[in-house]
DNA sequence: CAATGTTTACAAGACT
DNA sequence: AGTCTTGTAAACATTG
């Protein structure tokens, strides 16, 4: 599906195969995007992704082990695909707990613990990421970082290789940035923004960015990136 | 106050 | 062997 709001060079360059955008507006089409080039820097990480076609991202759950059994998956995995597995790729805190423990028995009936890990690891892993605050003000969405989506939402929750997309497209660390994932109003008329026009200045954005994870590699995020 | 979010510490395994 | 990842625990801050 054409992605109009990003060239194919800026794609290639982000070494992102699509973006929130894509997921935000393209619902329905998922999983038939071309692979990205991705040849770099990736090398020796491994390449064990059998997580393969979980097309709908609900069905696997728990399967075939005990529900009462502990997951095998992390985490990152479990907090991951209740994210992906929501209508906006975004959720709230309470919202992750709950996706968890309905398809996870396991931690139903448990302590808080788990809540705790599930908190820890949102704050910790520079894979999460807030996309703004809830209707009631309590409390944040949390989202992936697009860097992340492609290789999440295949069941591939390795965090070194996370880490390292991360920043490969942001070219530090994911915070703090004061605005992200308002792209939802998106005009779709707007124009590439790795290509600005000719007459404006190299370094300065002249048109909103929609989200800091579309900026150009070549451009650092900043404050006036968003305003 | 309870829910949420951040941070530190530590241990066990996996990885390089 | 050193580094990284993951899970767990816990202290503490923030917010409605």
């Amino acid at each position: 599906p054409p992605d109009n709001s990003i060239c194919s060079s800026g794609r290639e360059r982000l070494g992102l195969s699509f973006t929130i955008d894509y997921l935000l507006f393209n619902k329905g089409s998922r999983g038939s995007r071309e692979e990205t080039p991705e040849g770099e820097s990736e090398r020796s990480e491994e390449e064990n992704e059998e997580g393969e076609g979980k097309e709908d991202g609900e069905k696997e759950s728990s399967s075939s082990e005990n529900p009462q059994d502990k997951p095998t998956q992390s985490y990152i995995a479990l907090i991951s695909m209740a994210i992906l597995a929501s209508e906006e790729k975004k959720l709230l805190l309470c919202d992750i707990y709950q996706w968890i423990m309905d398809h996870y028995p396991y931690f139903k009936n448990k302590d808080k613990n788990w809540k705790n890990s599930v908190r820890h690891n949102l704050s910790l892993n520079e894979c999460f990421i807030k996309a703004g605050r809830s209707d009631n003000g309590k409390g944040h969405f949390w989202a992936i970082h697009p860097a992340n989506i492609q290789d999440f939402s295949k069941g591939d929750y390795h965090r070194r290789r996370a880490r390292r997309r991360i920043r490969s497209v942001t070219g530090q660390l994911p915070y703090p940035f004061p605005t992200l994932y308002p792209a939802v109003h998106r005009p779709r008329s707007v124009q590439c923004w790795c290509c600005p026009p000719a007459h404006q200045p190299i370094g300065h954005p002249a048109r909103i960015y929609w989200s800091w994870a579309t900026l150009p590699v070549h451009r650092a995020p900043t404050l006036h990136s968003f305003i």
